[in-house]
DNA sequence: CGCTAACACGAAATAATATTGCGTCCCTAT
DNA sequence: ATAGGGACGCAATATTATTTCGTGTTAGCG
């Protein structure tokens, strides 16, 4: 898995997909310098093997009515593998809740929510979160503005990487 | 624009969209109960007033040799907003940053990075954030497991939401 | 009311893409 | 050397995207 070595052919495949991820395939053949049948062959394969995870539509979520994006630390009561899996549960049943990673240091998990205001967040904090079992703290911050949001990984630094490794 | 009204059909295909961002435009229409070439229309015109921003193929970071997620909540030491323009600029021009909000509270910003290895993320910490003008503590936090991540805005609330208008 | 203009739809035709089916080349391991 | 596997690209076919155009519906207006 880790070791599916990737030319690289492959790796500005997944650079160009990551960038725009509805470019045709005939597109695409011309960037990555191979024509179509290949590079059709060479997305299929990506996808299979789990590189490309799926595709989404990037929208904007003010536009849609979603005014407030917070940031939540969470602490749990109790840290044990079972207790941390139930939190994690809750999580992706709770659609505000978008993101939710498990972190090292004094903060259990953060959390980064969308909701279309602060009231509705204020709901489901103080009603959900908050209340959820075995939650101990959470502090929110509001997101004030975005400066940047970049999907994925920073292709350019794998390939200086590589290249370095060569 | 905040008043530019959506019809549920719009509404359907912003979430399919999000859901498969290369659904194919007769797949599309089925899900959304039109023809294709209307269907068509609407993506096109959804495209143009910007709530479709792009589209983005999903790639597996860690499969990619990205190993390293951090949160690093920064504070400034002048929030000017020269200041605070300066060090957003200096978040879009670093490959491994990327996400950078401002937020409230204690914090100025928070940022999600990416690194194949904690060695290079530590030296970008202390070369190049920790190092840089304005910038007056930062906090990391490695993303230990990721329990959710989903993109974009929960549509179901949103029509929920609706509803309980209409 | 009746009429008209604006708008969105869908059927059909056309253009472009995706996908399949080979035959060929190249590399590797015997 | 040479057989086998793998990837390529051309050419043919199947699907999709896109344009064109005629129709129905609705809102505004005389």
């Amino acid at each position: 898995m880790a070791g599916t070595r990737l030319d690289p052919i492959d790796r500005k495949i997944l650079a160009e997909l990551q960038a725009d991820g509805r470019m045709t395939n005939v597109e695409l053949a011309k960037r990555v310098g191979i024509s179509a049948p290949p590079c059709l062959r060479r997305v299929r394969t990506l996808e299979e093997a789990g590189l490309i995870r799926g595709y989404h539509a990037e929208v904007d979520a003010r536009e849609l009515g979603f005014e407030v994006q917070v940031f939540a630390m969470v602490g749990l009561q109790s840290q044990a593998e079972a207790d941390l899996n139930a939190f994690e549960k809750r999580c992706r049943d709770w659609p505000l809740v978008r993101e939710c990673h498990m972190l090292n240091g004094e903060v259990d998990f953060i959390l980064k929510c969308v909701a279309p205001d602060l009231s509705t967040f204020q709901s489901f904090l103080t009603e959900q979160l908050t209340a959820a079992e075995n939650v101990a703290s959470v502090k929110t911050s509001l997101v004030i503005r975005g400066a940047k949001d970049e999907p994925g990984v920073p292709f350019d630094v794998l390939e200086e990487r590589l290249a370095r490794q060569a």
